[in-house]
DNA sequence: GTGGTCTAGACCACG
DNA sequence: GTGGTCTAGACCACA
C-alpha cells in the first residue's frame, strides 16, 4: 500500500500522512475513494493500529480525509488544502535548512535547482 | 549570538548547529575565527553547557569547527564541503515533503520556484 | 553482559562501543539480534542510562547497530565494513605507538609478531 | 624539532614523549645527547612550557632521559627500557582495539600484517 | 582557562 | 514500553 521505512528518523505516522497526500497528488487516490479501515491497514502494513489511528487523525485534521459515520473513511471530495501561512513558514524553514546543507556540500545553485525540478516532476507522477 | 527558539520542535542543539553553518555561509563567521567557549556561549544564551557541547560535537563531526587542545574551538580553515550521497538523500526527502506540502496548498510551480530563489538569495547574505 | 572497567582511563561509553564490536566479531552478537534497551542495559550494568545512550548513538553512527522506532535497537543486518582512510590513519598511529613502546622495552620483532598473531586469534573467537 | 599536531586527540605532552622515544630508536637522538632546556624547547615549538615540563617529567619517570643537576637534561645512557608487564598489557589492549577496528572495516589478515610490517620498518628508520 | 565524562532526574514523542 | 532531549551539578585532564 504505502512505502514505509521503520528505520527512518521521521515517525511512521508522519510517513503515512505524507504517502497519502502524495498518492492523492499523483492521482493514485481520488476524491471520494474509500480508505481502508484502521485495523485493515494496520494488518496489511503490519504496523501498530495506534500508529495508523494517529495518521488518520492527522489527515482528518488537515481535511485530507473525512470520516462518515457508519460508512468508513474517505478521501475528501474538496481535498485541496488552503494556503496556510503558518504551515508555509514551516516549509520555508525546512527548505532553507536543506539549501544550507547543499551549499555546504559545495553543490552549485544550478544543480540545486535541477534537483528541485526533478523532485517536482516526480510529484507530478509523470515518471 | 544565535537565534534559538526553545519552543520549536527541532532540538536546541540542532538549531545551534544550523545557525552556525548559516553564519559561516553568510560570512558572519569566517574560517579560523574563534568560537565562544562552551561555557561562555552557554551563559550568553542561558542554555545548559551540555547542550552547547552536544552542538559543538556535532559540528566537529561534520568538520565545520575544530577544537584545539586547551585553546578553544575554531571555525575550520581547511573545510572543503564533500558531496555526501546519504546526506543528499535526506535533503531530497525533506524537499520532497515540502514540495508536496506546497502543492497541496494549491501553490503553483512558479510561486514555489520564486520562494526557493528568495531563500537562496537569503543564504547568500551580505557578501 | 559487557566487561567494563570504570577505573580505566578510556571512557565507559567507549569501552561499551568496543565491547559490542568485539562481541559481533566473535559471533556472540549476530546481525539482527536485539540489543538490550538503554534503560535495561543501564540497570544491568549499574551505569547511568545517558552513558549507555551515548555508546548506542556512537554505534549507530558507525552503522554497527540500528534503532527501529518504538521497537528497540538491533545489530545491523546490512553492515558492510567500509574502508575508511581517516580511521585507518588513527589505527596506524596507535599501532605505531604500541610498536615503539614494545621495541623500547627490548621486545624483539619475532615476539611482537607473535603477540599480534595471538591477538588476531583471540578476536576470531569461537567460530 | 618534533612533529606535533595540536588538533590531534592525543595530548601534546604525550606526543612529545612518543616523538622523543621514536627519535632515540631511530638514532636521531643518542644516549648521552643533551636535550634542549624546557624553556628553549617551548620557545622553539611555540608550546606552553608547562606542557614541555610535563613531557620531560614523564620521560624522566620512564628513565628515557635524566636530569643532571646544574648541567641540564640528557638522553639516558642505559636507555633501554625493561620488560614491563603492566605496560605490555596496555599495548596489547591498544593493539586489540586496532585489530578489531581493521577487521570491522573488512581488512583481511594479510593486509593487516603488511601494515604492521610496514610500520616496523618505519620505526627502524630504514625508510 | 579549555573541553570531556558521568550522574541524577525530569519531560516528551512514538508505537 | 522504546529512545531523545534537556537541565543541574560534579569531577577530571590538558595547556
Amino acid at each position: 500500500m504505502f512505502n514505509i521505512n521503520p528505520r527512518s528518523s521521521t515517525p511512521i505516522y508522519t510517513q503515512i500522512v505524507d504517502e497519502v497526500k502524495e498518492s492523492i497528488l499523483k492521482g493514485i487516490l481520488e476524491p471520494g475513494d474509500k480508505m481502508p479501515s484502521v485495523r485493515e491497514l494496520a494488518k496489511m502494513m503490519t504496523i501498530n493500529p495506534n500508529t495508523i489511528q494517529k495518521a488518520y487523525k492527522e489527515l482528518e485534521r488537515q481535511m485530507v480525509i473525512e470520516k462518515i459515520r457508519g460508512k468508513g473513511t474517505f478521501v475528501s471530495t474538496d481535498y485541496k488544502g488552503k494556503r496556510d501561512e503558518s504551515r508555509m513558514k514551516l516549509v520555508k524553514e525546512s527548505f532553507k535548512k536543506g539549501l544550507i546543507e547543499l551549499k555546504y556540500m559545495g553543490i552549485k545553485e544550478e544543480e540545486t535547482m535541477a534537483i528541485i525540478k526533478e523532485l517536482i516532476r516526480e510529484i507530478k507522477g509523470d515518471e
